[in-house]
DNA sequence: AGTCTGAAATGGTTAAACCATTATAGACTA
DNA sequence: TAGTCTATAATGGTTTAACCATTTCAGACT
């Protein structure tokens, strides 16, 4: 690998260490698969020991810019998905009780909104189609009856992530990921899902991509943030019943 | 399906001291401001070497949940600023090029129509006074001439996060934060406020103001929204004229 | 009363050794 | 020949013990 460190200089070495190797990786001297060297090797490159290094090497591998595998092949592979990070923080700030379900609640439907609302406006033609698409199959799994209800469920989920794509804005990826990592332990307990509240969340889902397809951006914003709502209040409602978590 | 397993693995016991301490801190038996043990009380508590041990305080440190000082009455002191992270985070994502200034800008505006929604209808008396009081304070501002003119943009910056507190969903001023501390280094090259900029932007911020007080949430969502849109229109511009960065 | 100084507390760093996990090549067996 | 076992080597994980650097503060000295 052609990038080269340098000697690692001031204070705290390993918040040098950890720089030099994060401006490498957010520069595209180094990709995302590739591996660093050993740490050993690293310790020389940079002059510190090994403890040291390590140190860094935890703070890099907090960040999500690198994975570190054991055994032989093993070492520090250098990471894709910056989404793990948001999802992180926002269970920190959920644990901490900084931000509860309701709050999480309230702002899902402004970027739900949003995004339905973009995707109306951007959505090309291959775009409506895969949405169709998505929207047939869930609409499959619905017929066939209850041991395919789980299924459904992943679709409903599916739909979500494509038109956040199709949205075109990243940050709507990753907002959207964050929020369902952390309120998916709540879908575990509280989502058993009933043929009643299945074909609500299947018109829900119909009305959003038709409204898209249509090329309707308000529509698709109302009809969005009513779905979060509608959906927002069914999870209130279980977590009644089911007393203290 | 549903339930979800992850890999039982008991080694990594730097893995396992940051759990210990991260419950610790987000069950509150330990609160922010309070001093863990110094380093070598720590290892003997969790029976771990001293290097181990600074790996799991270095990713404590990187989560934000702890804070490490020097020398004497120096240690491990448990914060609570959560909000650094995400800022944090963003920064990682922009860096990485997978977001824009124009994706943030967007996003930007349906999340100050949303907190200038939220707060039209959620605003008590004394909230109402405190905006009107801030918007008369960057008025005085205003007119005293340009060597006020910074306190002016600063006053901006406060009412914005007032009217996020307004709102009473603490993940937009977790949201607000994170986006302001990563698009400030823009402000500083390109932002440089003439007197028609700051006329404009003085007329958006009262026009907000006087939306929320008046509790009307339509048009202080629409005011928010325009002023973000004008305000990155007018950094777009800049920026064009300020080649390459 | 003010200033200097040095000791103590504490994090930062180093070095060398050993343990644990994993992929793989090559030996062994069916 | 095909499959399976095994030894080996590459690499991260952990320990130990020592020393360095920074900061505070009590007490000495103006």
């Amino acid at each position: 690998m052609g990038v080269h460190f340098h000697k690692a200089k001031q204070n705290r070495i390993y918040q040098d260490v950890v720089e030099q190797i994060q401006n490498a990786i957010l520069d595209g001297q180094i990709v995302p698969g590739d591996k660093l060297p050993p740490e050993r090797e690293l310790c020389e490159m940079f002059q510190a020991s090994r403890g040291t290094l390590r140190e860094a090497l935890r703070i890099l591998e907090q960040k999500s810019l690198i994975e570190i595998r054991l055994g032989m092949n093993g070492g520090a592979y250098v990471k894709d998905a910056n989404a793990e990070l948001m999802a992180e923080n926002l269970a920190i700030l959920i644990q901490s009780q900084n931000v509860s379900l309701r709050h999480l609640a309230e702002f899902r439907e402004v970027v739900e909104g949003a995004v339905a609302e973009l995707a109306a406006v951007r959505a090309t033609a291959t775009d409506k189609r895969k949405l169709a698409d998505l929207i047939g199959q869930a609409a499959g799994y619905r017929e066939q009856g209850p041991h395919l209800w789980d299924k459904f469920v992943h679709m409903d989920e599916k739909i979500h992530i494509e038109l956040a794509c199709v949205a075109g804005n990243p940050l709507y990826r990753f907002i959207h990921h964050s929020i369902h990592k952390n309120i998916h332990r709540y879908y575990d307990t509280l989502l058993i899902v009933g043929k009643d509240e299945m074909e609500e969340n299947f018109r829900d889902l119909s009305a959003i991509v038709d409204a898209v397809v249509t090329g309707d951006a308000e529509r698709a914003k109302r009809c969005a943030a009513d779905h979060v709502r509608r959906f927002s209040a069914y999870m209130e409602q279980k977590k009644r019943h089911t007393p203290d978590r």
